[in-house]
DNA sequence: CCTACACCTTCCCATTACGGGAAGGTCAAG
DNA sequence: CTTGACCTTCCCGTAATGGGAAGGTGTAGG
């Protein structure tokens, strides 16, 4: 199957699986005679794990290392937990970012009017305090 | 004073202060005979706001509305507070996607025995419910 | 057989918000 | 007068793609 089918099949863009391949990702893939990268279930089996693991929002370095662990037949389930376990500290630290800024920014917005005059509490908190520079 | 003490007043880098002004977030600043960048206090205060508004995860585009605003005397607080909750928005529906991937992923962590064998719950999700392709 | 048209290829540019570092000019102190 | 801390511009690299150009391929219909 062309790249386009593989596209079709896997849920990943034909630029991104060019892309994959490109920096190493994934196998390069086979070829046919003029030139058309050619795949089959395998691939897009592979394909597959790797938009999954997108969706998890794995990096691509993180989904390098879930490949190489998913073909080794002599992993230890650990170092897949180990992975698991650091993402979900990485993406709970963003959470716990985000969250302190939403908390701020709407206790900061509760407070202002929203009407037609200039005064605001957001642009105050913003400006320091003092009024326009 | 030079672009360094600006730096050092505002909390915010030099590289990025010359940023700031080559993508027009900021107005070019002054130059001394020599050509180094010259700033007062009112710059430094420009980029304060800049920085704490940063700090609320506010984007450069966001900030120049922002800023725009801050600098009109006849704004409408309605003005700023639209742009405060649509960013707000924004940062929630990212929390909301991060911690629905926290959530699935969890899940799959706590049915990973995390031990020497290779049987792991997580590699089998990524995979489709399968294993090895 | 020829012509569309859909598909494929590689290559380069743009995105966001900077940091790093090179090559070279400036300034103040010792 | 030299050293070292500044400053300048310029270009590269980041993460993970999307867009699009220029050009080859494959197939289906007239």
């Amino acid at each position: 199957m062309n790249i386009g089918q593989a596209a079709g099949a896997s849920g990943v863009s034909a630029k991104r699986i060019r892309y994959y391949e490109q920096i190493g990702l994934i196998d390069s893939a086979a070829r046919s005679e003029s030139g058309y990268r050619v795949y089959d279930e395998r691939d897009v089996h592979t394909l597959r794990f790797v938009s999954r693991a997108r969706q998890l929002g794995f990096s691509i370095e993180e989904i390098s290392d879930l490949l190489a662990l998913w073909q080794d037949r002599h992993r230890s389930s650990a170092a897949v937990k180990k992975i698991a376990l650091a993402h979900i500290e990485e993406m709970q630290k963003k959470i716990a970012e985000l969250q302190s800024m939403v908390d701020t920014l709407n206790d900061l917005a509760c407070h202002c009017e929203g009407d037609a005059r200039p005064e605001c509490p957001i642009l105050e908190e913003l400006s320091g305090g003092e009024e326009r520079a």
